[in-house]
RNA sequence: AGGGGCAUAGUUCAAAGGUAGAACAGUGGUCUCCAAAACCAUCGAUGUGGGUUCGAUUCCUACUGCCCCUG
């Protein structure tokens, strides 16, 4: 006799061109799961090439949540997408399903699988504009003897170079009288809700640096250019979070006259290459992670899906009679 | 084939008769509301053989390779 008591939570990541959307159809296919996007850029309508986004044809009937639900002038973040997706996780236990969030954002998968609270949220911008103003016209080591005042603790972990962290620290401290670093301490402590499985897909690095190219050429092909430039006809420009995308901001420029079309590309790969290794390494320090290496499996899909079901099992996160929908 | 030029890190470039610097790439890391962002750290090189010299990667020389010109 068995009890559940948390909800199930299945989790799959890995770094971007791993292969992640393809093998997740056919994991939601085999345990009855929705799936949630867990990605920056696929909220963005319009924004489709780019941001490799999943197609309706490419779904196989299987329920996807948190795709184009933005315009590319607004701003998302994690804290929009931490309550969206908890609501689409409320309503897809409603239907009996199973939850399946898959994306590249480690800190999205995060700010959900642990239930991290964000506190203040407010819209007050002003005295953040103000902080980046003092950082842009007096320095950064300004900002960061201030921060040292409020809250010396923080500044052992944050470099003062990385001004934006600065400026959230000093920010957070103003605005709830608690300093970043203890409530940070304490969010670290949370333990999940739920009973998940978190997978992480990997391959050979070189194979996935391999994969990013041929991608990202088959981006150029499928008319990049074209799409960002449309996106820049109606008011997209390079300080929107959308922009700043790979493959956007480097189009952006190319379209402004800033790089070539070569520097462009060049500059595509290489940042995604960057992202790529950042993502790996956030996934090394997560805990609890289930590591899937492609090459373990010679690369076949259906053995990586039976693996994958014998670790939900083990974890109590769902058994192996499919439930369809 | 003859003449000339160049050989320094994975790449593009510095420098110097006395233990070779940088940028980019590569690698590792940080991350708790811009996260496809922002930030930190780190590995790594004088083509080969002779000679001159206290000492050469630097000067001389042969070889090899690449580039240019002539035919």
């Amino acid at each position: 006799m068995r009890q559940t008591v948390k909800p199930p939570l299945i989790i799959l990541t890995g770094p971007t061109a791993v292969g992640k959307s393809e093998l997740s159809i056919a994991l939601a296919k085999q345990v009855g799961g929705e799936i949630i996007s867990a990605d920056s850029m696929q909220v963005y309508r319009r924004m489709d090439i780019g941001s490799a986004k999943m197609m309706p044809e490419q779904m196989g009937d299987v329920p996807h949540h948190l795709i184009d639900i933005m315009e590319p002038t607004e701003e998302f973040n994690v804290v929009v997408f931490q309550k969206l997706a908890r609501q689409a996780m409320e309503e897809i236990y409603g239907r009996g399903h199973i939850p399946i969030l898959v994306g590249g954002t480690g800190f999205y998968i995060q700010a959900v699988l642990y239930d991290i609270d964000f506190t203040e949220n407010d819209e007050d911008t002003a005295f953040r504009n103000e902080l980046e103003e003092i950082a842009r016209t007096q320095g950064s080591e300004t900002l960061y003897e201030r921060l040292r005042r409020i809250d010396p603790e923080s500044c052992q972990i944050i470099h003062a170079n990385n001004v934006k962290r600065v400026i959230r620290a000093i920010e957070f401290y103003e605005k709830t009288g608690t300093k970043i670093s203890e409530h940070n301490k304490k969010q670290r402590q949370n333990t999940s809700p739920y009973t998940f499985a978190y997978f992480v897909l990997n391959d050979d690095r070189d194979r996935l640096y391999g994969r990013i190219e041929a991608r990202v050429d088959a981006m150029m092909e499928q008319g990049l250019v074209e799409e960002v430039s449309r996106l820049a006809r109606e008011g997209c420009a390079s300080g929107m979070v959308s922009m700043q995308g790979l493959g956007y901001k480097e189009i952006l420029s190319y379209l402004e006259g800033r790089l070539t079309l070569e520097e462009a590309v060049y500059q595509i790969k290489r940042d995604t290459r960057h992202f790529a290794k950042r993502q790996l390494t956030w996934f090394r320090r997560e805990r609890d992670v289930v590591w899937v290496d492609k090459p373990a499996f010679g690369y076949d899909d259906g053995r990586i899906l039976a693996y994958m079901a014998d670790v939900l099992e083990e974890k109590n996160v769902c058994g192996k009679n499919p439930k369809g929908y």
